[in-house]
DNA sequence: CCTAAAGGGACTATGCAAGA
DNA sequence: TCTTGCATAGTCCCTTTAGG
């Protein structure tokens, strides 16, 4: 809703952040209108205006509030993102501007241009964030994405590996990739991690793993979340695979898993779109993410009835409830008879 | 809801071996 | 020694999935 109103002989019209409803005339016509007048007759309305910006200039100011707390990694996705998909059509538009409907709009040709919903959701977040930012400073009282809701996801859906299938592409694997694959399977760790570990990360007297370390796009880094830095077992039978990976890579003391020139992998692309499709191919299988190797571990463990507590722990999640809402329903337990004890 | 990593297309760079 | 063809590695840039 706007309201025009003439002070001094001048025109002026002003908007009133709300949507044209019954109940928001009312509230117009009771509070923000006799508001305004008070205001115009103080001479207080025209001192305390705020001037609004534009999208492109606020959002950069978002961005820069929050850089310091993000990963470079988010970062970029975002500041990509809003030159990609939100400058165009509202960078040049004033924040108190941009209704609903536009958002509405501007959803429903992303969707038609072939994004996913879940794509939506991440361009919506960089927007939100930045109204957010706006309120807080008291420059628009309202953020015009509180009321469009989004399509929503469809889930995906994962295959895990048999123990069978495992056997099979590992035996099929070749020197370090063979080695890798046990790993990927054996430990259930992200591939950005596997691809960071260095020798001096294991520990064999223990039979210990400490994570510390990711690389992705050359870029070494510390792993996904505070709660993925852990330490977490080799089990006995990923043991000998990492001995026999010793034998090729140890001696350099660098990095477990190394390229032709005998450094650490730029990132996990060159060994999904070489080796693990090739393998897959080989053995007959479908396509799958090589993420599957870590769904795999979790799926398995659970399965056969280990700790959920330690298969967390293993994979880095900040709690059970995590690792059972997402791996849980993917077990089948056949033929177990339950309530045993009443009998 | 907000953040971070994996996935993947398109392109460039580099390596390597056979052939001219 | 140069050329060519093929395969793999690195990069950029964007999308999809995972994690808290």
């Amino acid at each position: 809703m706007w309201i025009t109103f003439y002070h001094q002989s001048k025109r002026y019209k002003r908007s009133l952040d709300l949507i044209d409803t019954r109940t928001n005339r009312k509230l117009a016509q009771q509070k923000l209108i006799p508001e305004i007048q008070y205001k115009l007759n103080s001479g207080e309305f025209f001192k305390n205006e705020i001037k609004i910006p534009i999208v492109d200039e606020f959002v950069q100011k978002s961005f820069k509030i929050h850089k310091s707390r993000r990963k470079p990694s988010t970062h970029l996705d975002y500041y990509n993102g809003y030159f990609n998909h939100i400058q165009e059509k509202f960078g040049k538009k004033y924040l108190n501007e941009i209704k609903p409907s536009d958002i509405e709009l501007w959803q429903n040709s992303l969707l038609e241009k072939g994004l996913s919903p879940r794509r939506i959701k991440t361009l919506r977040t960089i927007f939100t964030t930045m109204y957010s930012d706006a309120i807080k400073d008291g420059v628009v009282n309202v953020s015009p994405l509180t009321m469009v809701r989004v399509p929503k996801a469809q889930k995906v859906e994962i295959k895990p590996f048999s123990l069978d299938e495992i056997k099979l592409l590992i035996s099929n694997a070749e020197g370090q990739i063979k080695n890798f694959l046990a790993l990927a399977f054996f430990s259930g760790m992200r591939s950005g991690e596997m691809i960071g570990l260095r020798w001096s990360d294991i520990n064999f007297e223990k039979n210990e793993i400490s994570i510390t370390r990711a690389i992705k796009m050359g870029e070494i880094s510390t792993p996904k979340t505070e709660n993925s830095m852990r330490v977490i077992d080799i089990i006995s039978y990923l043991h000998p695979y990492l001995k026999n990976q010793f034998q090729v890579t140890g001696n350099k003391k660098s990095y477990v898993f190394l390229n032709d020139k005998d450094e650490h992998f730029y990132d996990i692309k060159r060994i999904r779109e070489t080796h693990w499709r090739k393998l897959l191919k080989n053995c007959g299988f479908e396509y799958r993410p090589i993420y599957h190797t870590r769904h795999t571990f979790a799926t398995i463990m659970i399965e056969h009835n280990e700790d959920i507590l330690w298969v967390s722990n293993m994979l880095g999640h900040t709690d059970s409830t995590m690792t059972l809402s997402k791996y849980a329903r993917y077990i089948k337990r056949e033929n177990v008879k339950r309530a045993q004890f009443l009998l």
